[in-house]
DNA sequence: ACCTATGTTGATAC
DNA sequence: GGTATCAACATAGG
């Protein structure tokens, strides 16, 4: 369930098997490898070694020595597992290397990506590292709620939904507000409890596991004020605000 | 049984 | 062009 810590943990698992020669690759899932023909890959990849394993926002994708570059993207639900147990229904890729090891895309909905030299033109800049001046110049325009903004991964990459309500919390933002209407000061603030928050889900392991936003559900009282949250679809995806504490 | 869901892409409409 | 909505993917959980 990935959003920008989730696949922080991902590029450092990537960064296990940088220098190992690919022996084998199966790509024969051809949703996940899109718009790649089975074999493609394979052919790109084997007796190479990956190089460097890179990211931004959510998006993957590690270089090689004098071949292409591998994307990768862990869509919904997608993990990388080195050395795992080889599971046939849910190892959407897979790469196999000289000393027998073995890292998998291994992901039930099959909304993961593996491709050849991906383009990253059209993400923006990382959440956790975008400076002050692209931050207000990016997000703090046009007409579209804050929350959607914080989720087009062309103006910054890495908010998902949950971190995105997270963070509003925490910056006691409405999520409805036109993103083109904060001010300066309201936009340098979210940039700072933004990084908070994605630094704070990260120590923790991801913005799934244990308590990382505890008022996501239906009735639940605000953790600040104790209103009852409201909840409705902004930017296509179900928000939870407090009334009172994000007015 | 039915509804909802962490993400991205591409098509379509205003 | 900017914005909005939906389908597609496959499975799990409430």
């Amino acid at each position: 369930m990935p959003e920008l810590p989730e696949a922080e943990r991902a590029r450092a698992q990537i960064e296990k098997v940088l220098g190992r020669e690919i022996v084998a690759v199966d790509d024969r899932d051809t949703y996940v490898c899109r718009p790649h023909a089975p074999g493609e890959i394979a052919d790109a990849l084997i007796g190479h070694r990956l190089t460097k394993a890179l990211r931004r926002g959510k998006f993957l994708w590690a270089e090689t020595d004098d071949g292409p570059e591998l994307g990768l993207h862990l869509g919904m639900a997608g993990k990388i597992v080195i050395d795992g147990e080889p599971h046939e229904r849910w190892d959407r890729f897979v790469l196999e290397f000289a000393d027998g090891s073995r890292m998998a895309l291994h992901d039930r909905r099959r909304l993961g990506r593996a491709l050849i030299n991906p383009d990253f033109d059209h993400v923006g800049p990382d959440a956790a590292i975008v400076s002050r001046d692209v931050f207000r110049e990016r997000v703090g325009r046009g007409s579209m709620p804050l929350k959607a903004r914080l989720l087009d991964q062309r103006s910054i990459s890495g908010v998902g939904n949950l971190l995105a309500d997270e963070t509003l919390w925490r910056a006691k933002l409405n999520p409805r507000r036109p993103a083109g209407e904060l001010t300066t000061d309201e936009l340098d603030h979210l940039r700072r409890v933004l990084r908070a928050a994605t630094r704070d889900a990260i120590r923790k392991g991801g913005v799934h596991t244990g308590d990382f936003i505890k008022h996501r559900k239906r009735g639940a009282p605000c953790p600040r004020c104790a209103t009852t949250v409201e909840r409705a679809t902004i930017g296509g995806r179900t928000t939870f605000w407090c009334p009172n504490c994000q007015p």
